[in-house]
DNA sequence: GATGAATGAGGCTTCATTCAT
DNA sequence: CATGAATGAAGCCTCATTCAT
């Protein structure tokens, strides 16, 4: 009655660990590019802090480069999962977008290994797999059409935005930053597009739901390891 | 009569050398960077496009990382010099910082070598050493000060400045960016100041002194070589 | 049933291989610092000599410095082996000194690679990690206090047999010397130590045993590549 | 009536100066050797020393070898004149042996410089053109032939007395050696000539007569530069 | 699948020596 | 003669990648 089964069992347990050994690469990889630049060498590392070994590491990425990638690509989806759940209730764009805002800066300022491997990949990560993503957009375009936001080609509007949004997560990265600090760049990024300014400092300080990223993230459960600042 | 002098003489014309191999240096290093990314393996391409010896490029430089140092330092310097000439006259501060930005901007584009070096040294061009200097900070405050600008701290006055920019000249780097992009940059900026609509637009709008950059800067007398372009 | 032994096969199959390349490497090395001095660079000469690549030099070593103490250190732990074998079941510490001296003479004049080795790291040899070790400071102590040897500080004692022996080995290693050599510095030396000269010459003219260094040093399976002479 | 003379002034002043740098480079170069090794390299911290540029050193040694041979030699002959002049008078030939190695141990342990320099030196200090001299073999013949020494062949006793004080001097530029130290050392060698024990003993600790070294020879006349002890 | 020894291209750095001024 | 910029051969070292076990 199991007989039949153990070909399925046998694959999905493998398939665990498969999966298992790769989420141990990726966080250990996440800690090592935050930690030592994503330009670094860095798969000694990586397989040192996964504990696996060398050639492992070549049975689940092809390089260095596909690494980089497989982390990046996981953070933004996770990431963006997180937040669309939070903010997809609120009717107003613009405060779906300010409070959108917010919580990346919070994730980032309680995630000092997130903030600085977003602070890493810098301006890299726009582009097709940005962070900032089409939900985004597609909120912008909805302000600008009900008049919330100033009439305003949509790029640039995107531009602006992950600009500011990646510059402060970049200050966070460098530390010593108030906790005033998010809400007057929200506000600064609101002004730009239009808002008038106690609307938008009024969004800008909304309080904001806790988010439990450890929770959430498989790959923010791990600390960041300061020791290989390197 | 003139036996006197040769030991001056000799110390000149050396320190002349000095000065002429170390701008051939710099010079091909932007390049360099600009198109391999400052991250990259560089001294061997520096060399050749300088036409140095090996040997030569280490009596200059210790490093790589000095290298890139060298170049950030210069360029910003002759920037900042040419800039700074063109906006003294400005006597509203809000116009004087409009002004600097589509300079900053227009010369970005003209010279595309630099947009990408610019776009490379990314985030990192901010901090003590960053693009964004001195005398911006002044016009801020001033603006500040005489109500031009809403009232906000000046780190984030800068840094949302900064970020905006830099990213706009990342999308310049990346080709394909119309005339209109930098006014509407520019104007998204000033509103995030609390400069009303009208009048933001109105200001990113005035035409602009066109800078000679080649006749001033001599970081620019060179033409990208795009096929380096890794 | 032999499942389970894998792991452990295969990790003794890999420390196999470990110890068989190192044990390459220090071989070669030996020869190579013999020949070209052991300031010399000699990493390319040692790999090429082991039959291995860069890489895998260092993954065994750091330095050419780190070399050099691997080859003393095993050199001169084979050799006590040897030598203390064979000395041992001597009752008398003069006697034991002076047969210890002889083989060792003896080993280095059979062995013209080692000769030269202990020539070029000359005084160095001496130190914690000197090839004069312990045993023979007891033997020293001991013929002391027997009154066999004249009173004296043993670090004195110790100093002056090794300043000597070295010496022998230097000129054995430039070549040209008779048989007889060994014997007048031995005798030399015990006179020094207040030995009268009649017994000193009978104690360095006792015949030696027949060492067969290359059945027992791993580092002596190898001929000298006199063509590497620098 | 001074006017021809004038050709010969300015030749000999030439040559003065030639003389006065050629001294400091060989003055600099015994310091380095001395610190860093004699297979160290070595070219640019000699010129610093000598504050000479690099051509120039050019101008007086073809290389790095010729120029420790140019230390080399001028540090022997100075060094044979001046303890031969202190022991020519002395007839018994054992004892201007005595006295000779007593001064040469007592130079080295006043001139650190000097002892680290023989130290580096070491082995290949001896062969052709090696500190231990022609008139020291005559004496060890002559004391021979007197019966002062016991019968053996030249060679061998030399390289013992040069074993011997080669350690004796290494083991001063080590530091921390006590008075009592030379003494020890030369009655040692004395006895292992066949000297009986007592007389060796008087021999060794005859008072010597203080050699003011930097009076005599130009090397000396520089303080060793700890600093660059590699 | 996992392992880790071996690889070697690729880049870095030093320093003795030359040579135009 | 003195100078010091330039040279480039010679060595050093890392690290992404392969592959036999």
């Amino acid at each position: 009655m199991d007989k039949p089964l153990q070909p399925d069992h046998r694959t999905r347990v493998a398939a665990d660990r498969r999966a298992k050994t790769r989420n141990r690469l990726v966080q250990s990889a996440l800690q090592v590019f935050a930690c030592k630049g994503v330009d670094a060498s860095v798969i000694d590392d990586v397989i040192e802090a996964a504990g696996v070994s060398r050639g492992t590491f070549y049975n689940y990425f092809q390089s260095n480069r596909d690494l980089l990638l497989a982390v990046n690509d996981q953070l933004r989806s996770e990431l963006i999962t997180l937040i669309e759940k939070e903010v997809c209730e609120i009717p107003d764009p613009a405060e779906r977008i300010s409070t959108g805002l917010g919580l990346f800066i919070q994730v980032a300022r309680d995630n000092p290994l997130l903030a600085r491997f977003i602070a890493q990949v810098g301006l890299e990560a726009s582009g097709p797999g940005r962070l900032v993503c089409k939900s985004l957009a597609d909120d912008l375009q909805h302000a600008i059409q009900l008049g919330r936001f100033q009439e305003c080609p949509l790029h640039i509007a995107l531009d602006s935005m992950e600009g500011a949004a990646l510059f402060a997560i970049y200050r966070i990265s460098l530390g010593g930053i108030s906790d005033t600090h998010a809400p007057q760049v929200i506000s600064t990024i609101l002004r730009g597009f239009g808002l008038e300014s106690q609307e938008a400092a009024n969004l800008a300080a909304k309080p904001l739901p806790k988010l439990d990223v450890r929770a959430t993230c498989s790959l923010m459960n791990s600390a960041a390891k300061p020791e290989l600042t390197n």
